[in-house]
DNA sequence: CCAAAAGTGTTCTCCATACACCCATGC
DNA sequence: GCATGGGTGTATGGAGAACACTTTTGG
């Protein structure tokens, strides 16, 4: 035991023997039609060729684990983001039928709306799903998925999230409903304003919502700069 | 860039291209003399053979993440642990001059006084040291306590922590030092045993401190089913 | 009897919660 | 004029924060 480790201590050890495979993943997570989304693709070839699983895919040996995660996600989704979130790292043994796999998972959100899903030259498909309704997903994706999901749940609560979800304008009632889906429980209407007006995170604009069969509401962006500091000193959001 | 991505994409990659080594390293926080201690070896060999680094190594292909930490630590340190949480996975391109090697950082939490720190037969040494006095460490290693320090900050808020790193029966006054080290604030002795005791959490034994040349102070342990559930459920502990 | 820490309650303020009605618009 | 969601204020209870003195022991 005691020798095995000296041995592994070694340089000469990382040249000598096996190494575990790295791969990123990512979990994307957008909101349309009142459901909260998250982003998955059509496996083109096996291992699971045909099953749905996350973005990602193998780390390259120039770059950074966050720049494979980005552009894994972009070449097989076409989205660009500028930012994600790491999550948690997935390294079991039998992950991966193909041999030892290391996945370090990770997670954002984006407003669905501005990022239609679109599949690559690979034909595979990609498509926005309902947490709602999941079909089953290759490898332990489902686990990731469920790990993005609960990190989610608890960042909602003391991180001034969901702004990344909405349109660049929106109302209170978006933004409401953002909450309600996220955290899974309906909120008091004005309890709720009361509470995300005193943050001053929000900037009411002059300007109403439109085509809409009942009144329009007011329309609001969100303070770039008092939100900013508030993500940073992360705060507390137990509405 | 398609081309290249699709290729990653085949099976073939993963045995045809280089690959990262990956290693697995634990961040291990005590309590002794009322400060907060970090254990650490001294490497033994190169890269930085002398210098102080977190405890860690290569992680073999038939364990699992976690297996490797803890199994390294045991070797490192003599440190018998049962379980450590995963922090956050380093993969950084210039991290280590020997090559691309990616990190996944664990930390846990232990009664000091339980495990003296000793050296493996390597005749590396292994210190616990102060967070207020720490040496300048090999590789990233102090960006990974930096971000294991922090976890532990905003993991004292919410979770019933800090009982794995005081002896089985303490005093209220031990578990209030213990949260002023972590928070680095003092707290107002009167609201925080309110506090803690309304959490039902503490069980009151028969029995007093010795050996003290002043009033002794009435011993406690804690309540492991009631601790547990906290735990699960995450709680609130903005004290 | 002195030093040192243990132990103990009350008041105030603030924030979360619960709750119901009128308003503006499109059709 | 009616259906639909938009918008608004108040009363109550509970929790956190501030705060000072008496008690018990060893030396």
């Amino acid at each position: 035991m005691v020798s095995k480790s000296k041995k592994q201590s070694e340089l000469k050890y990382c040249y000598e023997y096996p190494r575990a495979a790295l791969t990123a993943d990512c979990v994307v997570f957008g909101l349309n039609d009142e459901e909260l989304k998250v982003l998955l693709i059509q496996r083109a070839s096996d291992p699971f060729a045909g099953s749905w699983a996350l973005p990602g895919g193998f780390v390259e040996m120039d770059e950074s684990l966050e720049t494979a995660a980005l552009r894994e996600l972009q070449e097989e989704t076409g989205l660009e983001l500028a930012y994600v979130e790491q999550l948690y790292t997935f390294g079991d043994c039998g992950r991966d039928p193909r041999g030892r796999v290391v996945s370090v998972a990770y997670f954002a959100l984006v407003r669905e709306s501005a990022h239609a899903a679109r599949a690559d030259d690979d034909a595979k498909q990609v498509k926005w799903f309902s947490m709602k309704k999941l079909p089953s997903l290759a490898f332990d994706h489902e686990k990731i998925l469920a790990c993005a999901y609960q990190r989610l749940q608890a960042k909602v609560r003391y991180q001034p999230i969901g702004f990344e979800l909405l349109p660049k304008k929106f109302t209170l009632t978006q933004l409401q409903r953002l909450y309600e889906i996220i955290l899974g429980r309906i909120l008091d209407k004005r309890n709720f304003r009361k509470k995300i007006l005193s943050m001053n995170v929000l900037e009411e604009l002059d300007e109403d919502e439109v085509g809409v069969a009942r009144r329009p509401a007011r329309l609001y962006r969100f303070h770039k700069k008092q939100y900013e500091k508030l993500a940073r000193q992360g705060f507390n959001f137990e509405i």
